[in-house]
Order: C-alpha cells, then sequence, then structure tokens
DNA sequence: CGGACATGCTGAGGTTACCTCAACATGAGG
DNA sequence: CCTCATGTTGAGGTAACCTCAGCATGTCCG
C-alpha cells in the first residue's frame, strides 16, 4: 500500500487533499533523502538512535511501529552500510545493543538537518499565522 | 515504507505531527475498509471506475499514478471477486475497457458513504471554522 | 499497399518492506 | 532445577509495486 495517493478526483474532500499533501511531502521526503542513497525506514531508525544512543533491536522495533523481526532487517542494512553496530548488552546476555558508528553519527546527524532544511522549506510558504494554526490542529487531530 | 509514522519524538516538528495524523487517518481507512475485505489500491480503483465509468487499464493507471502493468494486476484481483469485468474496446481492438458490475457498483457506492462517514467522524471533531482553515491551509501546500 | 514504428495489454520474474512462526540462548521465580 | 518468559534471528511468506519482453493491433508514409 503503498498507498494513499489523490488520484485527481474532483471531489475536493478534506481527506483527499490531506493525501495529496501528503504524498508531496513523502515525494520530497523521499529527494531528500537521496544524496544517502537510504530508505525512509532506514533513516527512521538511524533518528531513533541519534535520539537514544544505543538501543536493543527490540526497542528499536517498538519505536518504528514494526515487529521485532523486521528491525533486524533494518539493522542489518544499517549494518552492512557501515551506519550501526552491534554490540553484547552487558546488563543482559540474551540481548544486543545497536549503536551508531561514528560514520552513522555524521549521517544521522547530516539527515536530520536536511530534513529540517526540507521541512523549513515545505511548510514556509505558509505565514506564521497559518502555521501556527496548522501545528495546533493538527495536534487536535493526532490525538 | 511503508514508511511515514511518527515515533514518538519529544520534537515536535509540524512534519512529526502531520505524519502522525496521516498514520492515524490511514489505520482508520483501513479498518473502515475492512467489511469489504478489500485494499486500499483496489477500493482506490473502485472510486475511479464509479467516477469515470469503464476506462482502459492503462487509463486506470495514469489515475492511480502506477505503472500499467500494475493496473492489470489490480483489475485481475477486483475481476475474481466479481466486481468488475473486462469487455473489448469497440473503438480499438488492442485495448480492453474494464467497468464495474452490479455487485461492483453496489461495493463502491457503500465504500464511498462509508469513506464519507469516516472522513466526517475524523475531521467532524473540528469546529468549522478550524475545518475551512485546515481545507484552505492544506489546499496551498498541495499545490 | 506494405513496411516501420507506436500503442495497449499482459506473462515472467524481480524488489522492498513488511509479516509470522519456530528455534535457540538466556533470565527469573517458585 | 524446572518451568516459563524474554530477546534475537533463521526460514519462509505476502502485498503491492516494478521492469522487460512479447504479441496484437493501429497509424503513418513513401
Amino acid at each position: 500500500m503503498i498507498e494513499h495517493t489523490s488520484d485527481g478526483a474532483d471531489d475536493e474532500s478534506l481527506a483527499e487533499t490531506f493525501w495529496a499533501v501528503a504524498s508531496r511531502l513523502r515525494r520530497q521526503t523521499r529527494e531528500s533523502l537521496a544524496p544517502w542513497d537510504i530508505t525512509p525506514s532506514q533513516s527512521r531508525a538511524l533518528g531513533v538512535l541519534g535520539r537514544h544512543g544505543e538501543v536493543r533491536p527490540g526497542t528499536l522495533a517498538e519505536h518504528l511501529h514494526i515487529a521485532p523481526r523486521s528491525a533486524t532487517e533494518v539493522v542489518d542494512d544499517l549494518q552492512t552500510r557501515g551506519l550501526v553496530e552491534r554490540r553484547p548488552d552487558p546488563a543482559d546476555r540474551r540481548a544486543t545493543l545497536v549503536a551508531l558508528t561514528e560514520e552513522g553519527n555524521r549521517v544521522s546527524a547530516a539527515i536530520r538537518a536536511a530534513r529540517r532544511a526540507e521541512a523549513d522549506r515545505f511548510f514556509g510558504h505558509l505565514n506564521d499565522t497559518d502555521r501556527a494554526d496548522l501545528a495546533r490542529i493538527l495536534r487536535t487531530l493526532r490525538a
């Protein structure tokens, strides 16, 4: 599912407009990630690691809202790219800790900056009032 | 990637809030589609057929923003479920026309109604002003 | 009219990002 | 120390896309 894209219907319902915006934002995000040849999933994982430091795959899975087994997969990919490393958890010998490598730290920071710039560009067309209103309304809907 | 979900970060940027809302809306849409055991793709295809009448697979693909080959697949699925039928295009013997069956019409209408009800429920928590503002702001961003 | 090239659909097969289920190691409580 | 819970991962599956090639038909042009 990919998934929710406007199909250009004439019926401009709120939901359809919302998905059209989502589609545009997703495309822009994908493009802004292109220089690092990294998938959205991987980028989100890097974000979690950047914010939380070393975590276990299971914890990572919770943050990403995916199954533990799928987190293993994401970690595998990032490890292949040399962006994270696995080390044994000293507190529990069943567990593994996943941490950013130095390179991973660099990339993670660069991506965070790019993401922020991209979001500013996207929402920057709005004036301050509209941006504040949008934020407030979205927070209402998020609940 | 599926894909863009908030990971519960403390940094409540506009983009993150947006994706959190998107995630909630997507989940709700999926649930509202459950009674018909139909995928989002299929539902979008039914929507196009409901709006446009009979179309060629290639045209359907354009509306859905997918490759022609993938439209063939969606049509196959819907045909298996008895919701659409293929007939030769009288105007071009290379082409095929895809049209809703009677059952397809019923389901398509029911889904449209459910979708609308679901959207009303989702955005209904907003007061009129906020809903109008949201619509206006989203239209700005959609461009 | 008869190539030559374009267009429409679909078979074959690949990719991505998920999933479940079961195995295996380790931890923890009675 | 035995049982049950927990953490990770191998094996294998699925959904929704994709490209590429093949075949039928249409169109145009010399």
